[in-house]
DNA sequence: ACAAACTGTAAGTGAGCACTTACAGTTTGG
DNA sequence: CCAAACTGTAAGTGCTCACTTACAGTTTGT
């Protein structure tokens, strides 16, 4: 009996990938349940079996980008180099912009469905996700500053949802091809870091 | 005949705003013709008579938000005080974040349908935005500058991207509740000035 | 070995959607 | 004053989508 309902979550491990990547790519209603089998070599009531319904696959979605998300964040802190985890991140992002089609997700989540359920999974990522980098950004700058403990955690905060914009409009541009990879680089490296030293 | 074809170019005019507002409010495909037509107070095929498809209608509501966004801004350049244009508008989107509902739109045209026409459509209107933003930010600097003016339009198109991305970041807060309306007026406020003079 | 549980394949179902047709009533130009 | 063009109302069409059912073949625990 154990065995059986471990068996299921394995085979769910083992597609979310693969359905967390249609979503990045299509969007909530482009991804169809038909097309979301194809990817996953099934059919769709085998995916059915899995999830109960199309919502909660895109749920599981999101949580499998903000776990993946972290845990390339992880192994770029074990990583050498004299720089800070922030500016480690700064760095790959440019290198990587929308690979992990973070902000793609929540476009979709927000527009395509206005669902309670959905909106809270998304906030409850992001504010993580958020909360994640303000801390990066306060440990950038160490423990000895000139203002307050409280100043520097407003302003990290506002630092934060900027990097976080600055993410958000890298993807859109990558996505209408806007302008070209090197400029979204420099964007993202160049603003980026600027944004990142902007206590001020 | 000449009078027939005002009245209907008349007629799409005023229905315009209200079909752009359900675009803005629902992303594309939640705004569907059935709503539409319900909110331009008429029946369905009306519309049809008006416009020949609803990837049209999108079309003409993505035209819709930029020609409000310009106007708005001419009026805020006529304005007094004795702030530079950007500062203007920067309070004035801090004031009013997310009204024109400039990137709902963006994110429904490229997430939700997957159209060449559409997307040329919204590239277009970006680039005019930002070029439009990197002349405000360069007057703001005004002529006289340390570094050359190509150093400088470079720098600008970065800031320019950047701003535009702060705006997006309030847009999705905004549609999630994600903070508060005063912490998304500090961030438009706040990162947004300090970007306009970072041109380091 | 055998029943119970699982997996694969195929075919549906009902709802919602963009878009159309039919037709009666109204306006308009000559 | 009448024909041509326009407006309003109602009903439909064909398609796609999320989700379901039926059923045959395969594992699995005992």
């Amino acid at each position: 009996m154990s065995k059986i309902f471990q068996k299921k979550e394995t085979r769910r491990s083992e597609l979310i990938p693969v359905i967390t990547q249609a979503f990045v790519d299509l969007g909530y209603n482009r991804a169809t349940t038909a097309e979301l089998a194809r990817r996953c070599e099934l059919r769709e009531n085998e995916l059915y079996r899995l999830w109960d319904s199309k919502k909660s696959m895109f749920i599981s979605a999101i949580q499998c980008i903000y776990a993946g998300t972290m845990s390339e964040w992880e192994s770029l802190a074990k990583s050498r180099g004299n720089e800070s985890l922030a500016e480690k991140i700064i760095s790959y992002q440019a290198a990587n912009h929308g690979k992990a089609g973070f902000f793609r997700i929540i476009f979709a989540g927000l527009q395509e469905v206005n669902d309670p359920e959905i909106k809270s999974a998304l906030r409850e990522m992001y504010q993580q996700f958020h909360s994640t980098f303000v801390s990066l950004i306060l440990e950038h700058h160490g423990e000895s500053d000139a203002k307050t403990a409280d100043e520097a955690v407003a302003e990290a905060k506002l630092v934060a949802w900027a990097l976080i914009g600055i993410g958000a409009i890298a993807d859109i541009d990558r996505s209408i091809n806007l302008t070209s990879a090197t400029q979204r680089k420099r964007l993202i490296n160049g603003v980026g870091r600027d944004l990142l030293e902007m206590l001020a």
